[in-house]
DNA sequence: TCCGTAGTTCAATATCATCGAACTATTGAG
DNA sequence: CTCAATAGTTCGATGATATTGAACTACGGA
């Protein structure tokens, strides 16, 4: 067994340390690809293709620290939920909104 | 005369550069102080005490090049001024459910 | 003209991100 | 059980960015 993964609890989580953790191009992309999803991906899924994995690995360090994401291990991959409905709790319309805001930045439309 | 400031349009301006500027405490909370006042602030009166000038110069340049405020010389001092309405356009909700949070985050009320 | 105020620029150091290489854990095949 | 493949993690080095003191610029007032 790895070391598990840690999640802070919601009401620890910084609203500052959100927005950083969104503010990376590639997480936002990760974020807004599991919430397209609508369901729970693996990290190569949710990555872009090409990335590195240790840098990847970092990325979702980064969002689990930051409170936006659960990770939790199956089997030989680890699979990554939003804690939309929390965050959106503590920080009423934030990610809500830049999920929005990302999405319409991406394309005219998507099928999300 | 110095040279003088930039200000990109608010079409060219990116959500991830909007969400990097407010994840720094010291920005989020200059935003905050010339949100709350409701007019434009020099800078530094906006800023938090004690921050060394060079400091505030650079956090300022960011939340210009971000597309958050505008500045403008003023004799000896620069004002700045929230693109909110600009912002709020081009990225619906997002500055609006920030500052709540930001607000919210401080101080059980706050008159802002 | 000289001084004080407000902010900028520069250069050095400290902090953080990226990524290849080596490693760990788990699953499935033989 | 052993071997190999898959999915991620950890480590170390390098490059990028933040912070800050010191020197500088610009303006307004005595």
């Amino acid at each position: 067994m790895q070391r598990p993964f840690l999640h802070p609890p919601i009401e620890t989580i910084k609203l500052e340390s959100v927005l950083y953790a969104l503010a990376d191009p590639v997480r936002l992309e990760i974020i807004r690809r599991i919430s397209a999803g609508g369901c729970p991906l693996n990290c190569s899924a949710a990555a872009p293709d090409n990335l590195p994995k240790s840098t990847q690995s970092h990325h979702y360090q980064i969002l689990r620290e930051a409170g936006l994401i659960t990770s939790e291990r199956r089997g030989t991959e680890v699979v990554n939920t939003l804690r939309c409905a929390e965050v959106e709790k503590r920080f009423p319309g934030v990610i809500s909104a830049i999920l929005s805001a990302a999405a319409v930045a991406r394309k005219p439309e998507c099928k999300s």
